[in-house]
DNA sequence: ATCATTTGACCTTA
DNA sequence: TAAGGTCAAATGAT
């Protein structure tokens, strides 16, 4: 089983989780026999041992995966140093490896995108889609591919190429749109403020792909964050939008935690986990 | 009027 | 030479 680092964050605090609720049923069952507060202590215990558990399932699962920015990285480590050479070729080779591939239910990631292409790629129903930042003039030169995948037509298939040099989210371009939502991430909170007010995940807004903690969780907030054009395009191309289970504290509980690791077309469930688990 | 998206053509790579 | 990736004019939306 492989477990990159934010996937390992998540089980580490899983596991402290899993502790401290132990620790909290003994206390429970020293100061009283038979109280709810143990069942309720019981069931935090549980669930705890269930994400763990569905999480080393999903690491094991996509562990045999090579994936583009692992290849990337290999291709780089064989080459050595770059050698002091031409400028770097204007397009990008074929099948060039991503920084980051993802799949998901939504195309929204918290960046703002300009789409520049469509293409029909043999063995695949839907178009590929191509995107570059809304901040190229700004000397941001990352782009993304999008392709619906075969078996879900509701996921998609996110390949990241080249860094975002402009600070990217929470700048949405000027003249349309409206103003930036706060990029505050707090994610050592579960209040519904912290989690659900759409900000766009910290390390994205500094550029590149940040193996921060605060990832982990960042990555369950990746949704509508602001009501531009790819969003509108979202609801065109029919992709789910991102569910927010911190909005409602019940759903947020164990069975919204379970529902989110059972399915994995749901946004910031075990798709979102695996990715993590996969592509870091 | 301005800006984003669409789409066919062109370019590059394998 | 086929296929993937990008360009840029045309078109549509605001």
């Amino acid at each position: 089983m492989t477990l990159d680092a934010p996937a390992a964050v998540v089980l580490e605090l899983m596991t402290m989780g899993q502790q401290s609720a132990a620790h909290l049923g003994d206390l429970l069952r020293a100061a009283s026999p038979a109280s709810p507060q143990q069942d309720l202590a019981a069931e935090i215990l549980n669930c705890c041992g269930r994400v763990i558990d569905a999480l080393r399932a999903a690491a094991a699962a996509s562990g045999h995966k090579r994936k583009a920015v692992e290849y990337q990285e290999t291709a780089a480590a064989a080459a050595g140093s770059p050698p002091p050479g031409p400028p770097p070729p204007k397009r990008r080779p074929r099948g060039a490896g991503a920084i980051k591939e993802v799949t998901s239910g939504t195309t929204v990631d918290g960046f703002i995108w300009r789409k520049y292409g469509q293409k029909d790629i043999n063995g695949h129903k839907h178009p590929r889609l191509y995107y570059r930042c809304a901040h190229k003039n700004q000397g941001c030169s990352a782009t993304r591919r999008v392709q619906r995948t075969q078996d879900q037509p509701a996921a998609y298939e996110i390949a990241y190429y080249g860094e975002h040099t402009c600070g990217g989210a929470g700048q949405p371009p000027q003249g349309r749109g409206g103003a930036a939502p706060p990029t505050v991430v707090d994610f050592g909170s579960n209040s519904v403020d912290a989690t659900c007010r759409g900000s766009p995940p910290a390390s994205m807004s500094q550029g590149g792909w940040s193996s921060a903690s605060s990832e982990v969780g960042l990555e369950f907030d990746a949704h509508e964050w602001w009501h531009g054009t790819e969003a509108v395009e979202e609801q065109r191309m029919g992709g789910a939008t991102a569910g927010c289970y911190a909005s409602d504290p019940v759903e947020f509980g164990c069975r919204g935690w379970e529902s989110v690791l059972d399915d994995p077309l749901d946004l910031g469930g075990l798709q979102i986990l695996q990715d993590f688990a996969t592509f870091q």
